[in-house]
DNA sequence: TGCGAAACGGAGGATAGCTCCGTATTTAAC
DNA sequence: GTTAAATACGGAGCTATCCTCCGTTTCGCA
């Protein structure tokens, strides 16, 4: 895990670790969730020994660099909730998770492990999209076996696919929709059989 | 993309080419599609320069790995829709793909790319997945805007998001049901009627 | 200003991928 | 059976990356 972030670093350090998260966002957006972490020193003008005392592993340092996106998307979602009917918030909310796990190429496949970093971020995001499923499912409008791990899953697992080279565009509305709909409380369709 | 399997190939060569099909499978079973080739070609009793010689790629090592698996996919599934529903046909390939794609963990990441090789067992695959698509589809049971690829992407993401340490078992057949429900044709939106 | 704690930098060990080419084996012609 | 060309083999070694370790530098407090 990293730094603690308010913690009480002295002046060079917090200068250095802020130098490296606005390198990594460059060089993740750039080449991708698995570009050398190298790169990511030379960018900040910082030694590579520097980074790993900030960051102990890659995964940490993605974390980081993701953290304050995913406080934003937690905010404005509790923010926007209040005016929208439950399920037209659980899927915007999921519409903005595969958007952000779409971030750097290659993220998507990490992004289940960010999630489990208890940074704010991840904290604010994972609790917002609980209270948003429960909501949703006491509505009636969701299935009650669901998980927020699902979710959360499925949401990587959709921009995994979107980012394979030469995919359609239209991939992503497509899948989105169609877990979507797959997340809906059926109208008990005789027959169907269960999963 | 690697030699060809009728192709005229000295005797030595076709016995390693054997040997390192074997040992890949052994490895990547163990050890996830990730493994070290080297250690492929160590099992193998092989000169890591002869398995680069056979499959130019982890890519190509891993398509010709499973594809003999795909091809008995293929086949069985197209004995089997004979007698089966084409929704029930389609429901089935899915669940197979997705079982397919977690053989080996962290596979499932590279499916996509292994079904592209065109390879007997890929082929065959995607062909009879086509059929049972459209299948389903000219008999009005699944969504006309789905595409094969959208089918593969998420049966590949959804044995992704099952790899994931300490998953809940029960999460794949949850995914899988879900994703079918999206796959189908919708009765007008909720409530209005059902089948 | 001086000193101890904190942080820095980057050399270098470890590991994995992949290439290259001298050597060995096979095959087919004679 | 001999031989020569074609084919395939093996693995040393080059490259690239990760990550650790420790001598040097900077900071900040008294």
């Amino acid at each position: 895990m990293e730094d603690a972030t308010g913690g009480a670093l002295r002046a060079d350090a917090r200068r250095n670790r802020e130098r490296l998260l606005v390198a990594a966002h460059a060089v993740f957006s750039e080449r991708g969730a698995d570009a050398s972490l190298n790169d990511v020193a030379k960018r900040a003008e910082v030694g590579i020994g520097t980074l790993y005392r900030h960051f102990e592993s890659r995964e940490a340092l993605l974390a980081a660099t993701c953290d304050e996106q995913l406080l934003t998307l937690a905010k404005q979602s509790r923010e926007r909730s209040e005016a929208l009917p439950p399920l037209e918030a659980l899927r915007v909310f999921l519409a903005e998770l595969v958007h952000s796990a779409g971030m750097y190429k290659g993220l998507a496949a990490s992004l289940g492990i960010v999630l489990k970093n208890h940074t704010k971020g991840c904290d604010a995001t994972t609790a917002e999209g609980q209270r948003l499923l429960e909501t949703a499912q006491r509505a009636g409008e969701v299935r009650g076996d669901i998980l927020l791990d699902d979710v959360v899953c499925m949401a990587m697992a959709i921009s995994l696919a979107a980012a394979e080279d030469g995919a359609d565009p239209k991939r992503v509305p497509r899948l989105t929709g169609m877990f979507f709909d797959g997340l809906r409380s059926r109208p008990e369709p005789r027959g169907a059989r269960h999963r």
